[in-house]
DNA sequence: CTGTTAGCGCATTCAC
DNA sequence: GTGAATGCGCTAACAG
């Protein structure tokens, strides 16, 4: 078992002081350039590594950052942590990935662990009902951001798109194309992003004249075997939709399928139009219509919120409340040919 | 600015001292039921959190583990991390994110980051041509695993699939399929999964009394533009091929694409298998042929590798070289309906 | 059962 | 310019 090497190995071995190596190491104050040449030219002969965890827990700093996100395995939050990664890194900060599989136990867990960890900061995007385990981030002033799906808390920041905007122009471009009973699949509408989605929605219908039927509102988990069961439910109405926005890429993936077994053709006579532009949307001969999420931009200004949190001096806390704009993505699913 | 709460805030609140507070925290050896109890109150109340840093420089031990892909927004590579941090999550262990882009320089820089960060053992996806960057870590006497793209090196362990049998089943699959004249869209063959994919096909292609023809392998890069080129120059041979195994499934997307504007029937008149079973192949109405790979699988057993390599008490190093087998998932784009 | 001491590896203050 | 001493927060060895 190899000991790893520490300055005090490389000061004995020269016969000066532990102080004198760390000084040359950093080449701070005032210091030879003979004694510093030599100790950085017998540093690299030892295969010395400074250790970061003696110096973080003097500093107080870990310069290590954890991410919590429901899964890492899906395209939108693994773009999210790629952009938080390139960001951060050149920054000297790692990132520590917690998955919570949404679940609320998992998520309080993490965050405890992270809170042990000694994170300089924590960037989640939260599936919990509860804000005290957040209350618990801020007592200790250790700078949180919320991504995606966020809580509301005085002196925290926030990057989220804009759900209802992204709904809504989804619903308008369905109305503009002359479908007049639209449907839409929906998440969960006890989180935040569903809801708001679904408000758009229901905003858009309501703009343009449209009624608002309840029932053509029907809550769909994503995947696509829900969504070609939504789908299914739908056709038994009177009169049943001609059109559907779906809060899921997967749902809407499921619907079309369903829709192409029945030999309904898509989108003349019937439209879908889904949420989040996961890549195999773009892929399908018959592409899927979409409202683009830019994880990139909001795991890149995530990054930059957290890093001017740590930069700030003063005590009070910043906060920011940032929402992207969304992109609808008009492809054939959607996209009426004259 | 709080100041977070340490054992010796609480000691001296109680009237003891440290290292009791310590022993009740971790009711290691005896102590007094009373005093442990009334420790455990007042570390609640005092919102007390044990600072792993300091355990870690003491113990040597920081439980965290690096694991370092060429990019996490990948699927492949988001379902290996998903895998690795479910399984070592429940053991306490942190996952530190490092991305590469296939970078040899950011590679090496990672690494040494990594061992900076006394993290307990580095799992990861080598672009490097070099090795000696993994002999620091092994001088370091830390566990090193590799997977999917492995150096082979005495004493490390890691966890790969057989793209040799990969290549080769996606190949004899097309020649029973009836195609003879089947071409193979390479990755670089100097990094080892694509010279074994190589390989894979050419083999199989001999095994099987069929030409192998030099002009029927290009270089290819893993996107859609480099797969519809390679199809565009492939059929300016003659004889053209009519079919190809391709080492990505982007390019397999690619030149699909390219074989359906020049209305080549696919299967019919040509058949595409790629490789790595990429979400987008299954969703796609002409689903595609593809060479799985089973990241979660892969993912969770190099955890596992790692979990054995900090257990075992022995200072020699174990070396498991594990091979997981590929499984070939036939879809419409080489399926030949009779 | 509990207090005392020491050390993990480093940077920093105060002397010289 | 360099050495000596100190503390970051915790645990383990040794006393009592």
């Amino acid at each position: 078992m190899k000991k790893k090497t520490t300055i005090y190995d490389i000061a004995e071995k020269l016969g000066i002081t532990a102080a004198t190596v760390s000084r040359a190491l950093n080449n701070n104050s005032k210091i030879s350039e003979t004694t510093k040449k030599l100790v950085l030219k017998t540093a690299v002969e030892m295969n010395y590594e400074q250790n970061k965890l003696a110096l973080a827990l003097k500093s107080g700093k870990s310069y290590n950052v954890g991410v919590v996100v429901p899964r890492i395995d899906m395209n939108f939050f693994g773009s999210i942590i790629r952009a938080i990664e390139d960001e951060l890194a050149p920054k000297g900060y790692h990132i520590i990935i917690c998955q919570t599989h949404g679940d609320e136990s998992k998520e309080n867990e993490s965050i405890d662990t992270l809170l042990n960890a000694q994170v300089d900061g924590i960037l989640i995007s939260s599936s919990n009902k509860e804000i005290e385990p957040f209350n618990r981030v801020l007592a200790k002033n250790i700078p949180l951001v919320f991504f995606d799906r966020k809580k509301t808390m005085k002196g925290v920041s926030s990057v989220v798109i804009d759900d209802f905007e992204g709904g809504y122009n989804a619903t308008l471009h369905l109305i503009k194309q002359g479908y007049t009973r639209i449907a839409h699949l929906s998440g969960n509408r006890s989180i935040e992003i569903y809801k708001n989605r679904y408000l758009g929605y229901k905003q858009a219908l309501i703009d343009n004249g449209l009624e608002f039927n309840e029932d053509y509102v029907i809550q769909t988990s994503s995947d696509r075997i829900s969504g070609s069961n939504s789908l299914k439910s739908l056709l038994k109405l009177n009169p049943a939709p001609n059109a559907i926005f779906s809060a899921s890429d997967l749902a809407a993936l499921g619907a079309i399928q369903e829709l192409k077994l029945k030999h309904i053709k898509v989108p003349n006579e019937f439209a879908v139009v889904g949420f989040s532009n996961e890549p195999f949307t773009k892929f399908m001969e018959l592409s899927i219509s979409t409202v683009d999420q830019s994880p990139l931009e909001m795991g890149k200004i995530a990054a930059q919120v957290f890093l001017e949190q740590v930069a700030s001096t003063t005590d009070e806390k910043i906060e920011k409340n940032i929402v992207l704009p969304t992109e609808l993505i008009i492809r054939k699913s959607s996209a009426l040919v004259d």
